[in-house]
DNA sequence: TAGGATCCAGCTTTGGATCCTT
DNA sequence: AAGGATCCAAAGCTGGATCCTA
């Protein structure tokens, strides 16, 4: 198990060492099965390269690097290089939904500063890890990213979460996360009590991701 | 059969009475069938509108309305109220292609003025005459239309006609026009000869004729 | 043919549902 | 439950093919 990278050159260039190797390759040098399935599998190969490049594992950590402030996220790419699926981002606390603020909130401070790995899939079908990207939003990407947020928010606020459609949001949505979980949120309307409903996360539509793996400062429509 | 419109104020103030009013009932009033298999009556709601409103008909009109410079355009909506087709603007001279600027186009000319009448389809499936809306470019629009434009007629000119996909235009695309016209056009290369083809017109996208309907001055994606 | 357009199979996108590990 | 995500049926969109009338 690698150690924690001391600072992102060193989390960058460990990435780059990476960059072109099988998934396949990589699986069994840690033992881990990426071959069953497809329903299987689901996060194992972000879960690979947490391994790979030393990130502070395990569902107490905040952040996957948290002493340099770098969250990992891996990009399932189609052969033309076209983002496959949205990319969820971090839970959402309704009951708090209310309160919250963009400035300081969690979805923030995890896109802050993403270390983008993506997986690309060959001719032969076999995938493969691609060049990494260190980003940070551009001033106008977080001016849209904000905006999404508050309307997302807002609704809830207004209308109650079942209320919110997940085609709300430019770049990110709000959908469902986890297929048995239960969380209480508050029913629409000033007098509305407390009601359970499923979980629900942040999501970065694809177009977006697709947009910035192009050109990290794009602004997609 | 109506007289011309004197003027642009008349014209929308008749096309103001047609609102509202299901096509079935003016089909009749005007002795056309406009129930026969949807492939039988392609065109039929156009024509019509262009004779209850006085319409210069025939195909040696230039323009709907060449009095007042106003090009009448139908456009079916589905039940959400948004385009269900994209719409056919004007054939192009594919041998004139190289020399043609968008200053001086038909396209041009025709889009420089339009009233655009939607028709809606009800819960009861009857479709209905909407709110006309009388519209001109704004400059912004204009000029995401003048790319197109020079995009298209571009790629005519490198690749020649069968190198231009229909995906080539943010608002406006080239789609073959009618099935079984033959026009001549230039083979690809400096040296290309005349070679036969199928007849292109320009179309606008339904995102587009959608997004001017909700607001005349948007800019789609 | 020119002028009025729509048809519709196939591909893409969407977003609610779901899976694994710790 | 939290954190890593992908699945996949159905809706939406695309764009080549096509229809009618004068």
């Amino acid at each position: 198990m690698p150690s924690p990278p001391r600072d992102e050159a060193e989390l960058v260039a460990r990435a780059r060492t990476l960059s072109g190797l099988a998934i396949d390759a990589l699986a069994s040098h840690w033992g881990v099965r990426v071959d069953g399935s497809p329903v299987s599998t689901k996060g194992k190969v972000g879960e690979l390269l947490e391994r790979a490049l030393g990130a502070t594992g395990g569902a107490a950590a905040t952040r996957d690097f948290p002493g340099i402030g770098v969250e990992l996220k891996t990009i399932p790419l189609d052969p033309r290089g076209t983002p496959r699926e949205s990319t969820f981002v971090c839970a959402v606390s309704l009951l708090e939904a209310e309160r919250a603020e963009w400035e300081t909130s969690w979805v923030r401070a995890k896109l802050a500063r993403v270390l983008w790995i993506p997986v690309g899939i060959g001719a032969d079908g076999a995938r493969r890890i691609g060049d990494p990207c260190l980003w940070s939003p551009s001033s106008e990407q977080e001016r849209v990213l904000r905006d999404d947020f508050d309307e997302i928010l807002g609704r809830i606020g207004a209308t109650g979460i079942e209320g919110l459609s997940a085609r709300v949001g430019r770049w990110m949505q709000l959908r469902p996360k986890a297929a048995h979980g239960r969380v209480r949120t508050r029913a629409p309307g000033a007098d509305g009590g407390l009601i359970e409903t499923v979980p629900r996360g942040f999501y970065l539509r694809a177009r977006f991701t697709g947009a910035i793996l192009r050109d990290p400062r794009a602004l997609p429509p």
